[in-house]
DNA sequence: CAGGATCCGATTGGATACTG
DNA sequence: CAGTATCCAATCGGATCCTG
């Protein structure tokens, strides 16, 4: 987790999202709703369980996302935005915008 | 509407802001309109010269600060956000409400 | 299937000393 | 004043092996 050297929320918004496969994790559930590990693993390709694992935890606990398990064999776990979560939507959606246009720009020179 | 997740921009904007304190700086910029280096450094403790030297070259290269020198002893550097860099506003500003609602929401558990 | 545990390399950032 | 350069500690992420 990143240290807050300054007062400002901004940074809060930075910790919710920052790290390597965070943000893939976020928009596949946006766009997709409901998954399953395995599902998330695959529109991921690089990830390692460790790392998507550890990522879901992060993103569960700062209440983001939900997390279903069904106690069955094989285990089943469905990840899906929780409706707070998906007030992040707006936020991802703006930085979408700027970055298209940040390599629009890049592009013309 | 986002586009597809593997595709996405959101990453080209994350890169331009990830740092420990590049948000600070840039938040810094945005506020105060030219600064010194010195003058930077004062408003964000605990950042060192390297630090604040590397994230600064760095911002500068993507073109959203602007870097200006003075050829005089002691030197002088001057540093702003280009016109271009002011566009980050409207997307720091959405980060900043929607951590500071995050915030709020905590507080209430 | 959805992980947990462990080890390791890579990257990031801090401390310190020096300089035109 | 505004940097460079170097070394070092901490954190992050990848690879691999194991399991209910």
């Amino acid at each position: 987790m990143l240290g807050k050297p300054y007062n400002c929320k901004v940074a809060t918004t930075m910790d919710m999202i920052v790290g390597k496969w965070k943000i893939a994790i976020l928009l596949n559930l946006l766009h997709n709703g409901t998954m399953r590990f395995n599902e998330l693993q695959k529109m991921m390709p690089g990830v390692t369980q460790k790392m998507l694992t550890s990522h879901l935890r992060e993103l569960e606990q700062e209440g983001v996302i939900k997390r279903v398990t069904y106690p069955q064999v094989p285990p089943k776990v469905e990840y899906s935005m929780t409706e707070y979560g998906k007030t992040l939507q707006t936020v991802l959606e703006m930085m979408h915008e700027w970055g298209a246009s940040h390599l629009a720009k890049k592009q013309q020179q």
